[in-house]
DNA sequence: TCACTATATAACTAATATATTATATAAGTT
DNA sequence: AACTTATATAATATATTAGTTATATAGTGA
């Protein structure tokens, strides 16, 4: 059971999901990952504990180095609960729209609004 | 374009991650959605806004009930976007491992620790 | 050793989020 | 009309978050 609060947590910043999306073409630095930012250094180093904390990404020691990767497993995870749901949705979807229509057709022929 | 950063903040919180279980299973009210939990009506109408604010649920009236429901789109939009990142991650995996490998062979044969 | 580079941590500020209680609104019932 | 039910909103307290600057730590290389 991974943290599903703060993996959606991490993924809500846009700025945490752009690092994400540049580890997916492979692994970088701190200060590769905080280039294309506006923002600090320690605002980016905060963000990769963010998203480590999360198990979105793992880091290793080189040197002063601290390369990140995303970590499968936890992408797995929330891919997972949200691919759970939205085949949930899927299965109840049509019928559930029958219903509505059903519903509004009844409706109608009550002579309502 | 969806609203990633409010789809995402909403699904961090787990009364909604709940909420959102149970509307897969079909439509209910804002009491029949608050029965479960320990918090107070008013928290829920707010979770409920959150949801319906970052496109995950939508509500209709009826009377003076407000059935809500999922709203296909907006799961579908965060779904896709994990799915590519999962996908991208996939693609590069295997390829990634490897240059590790190689890395680390490489500095065993230098001698390092 | 000295200076430089890569990264982390601390102290602080400003903004945002969640919950509560109290109250408002609007529809349904008698 | 009066009472009840379903839901929303306002005011408020508290907690969390994201950013900043300043500083610490730890490798690297002359």
């Amino acid at each position: 059971m991974p943290n599903l609060n703060a993996a959606f947590s991490a993924l809500s910043d846009p700025t945490r999901r752009a690092i994400l999306a540049r580890l997916a073409t492979g692994e970088a630095t701190v200060l590769e990952l905080a280039a294309p930012f506006a923002i600090t250094q320690p605002a980016i180093s905060r963000h990769l504990k963010v998203l480590e904390g999360a198990g979105l990404i793992v880091r290793r020691i080189d040197g002063t180095r601290r390369p990140c990767r995303l970590a499968k497993g936890g992408i797995e995870a929330i891919y997972q609960w949200l691919a759970t749901l939205r085949d949930a949705l899927s299965r109840n979807y049509d019928r559930l729209d029958e219903v509505l229509a059903a519903m509004n057709r009844e409706k109608e022929r009550n002579g309502h609004e």
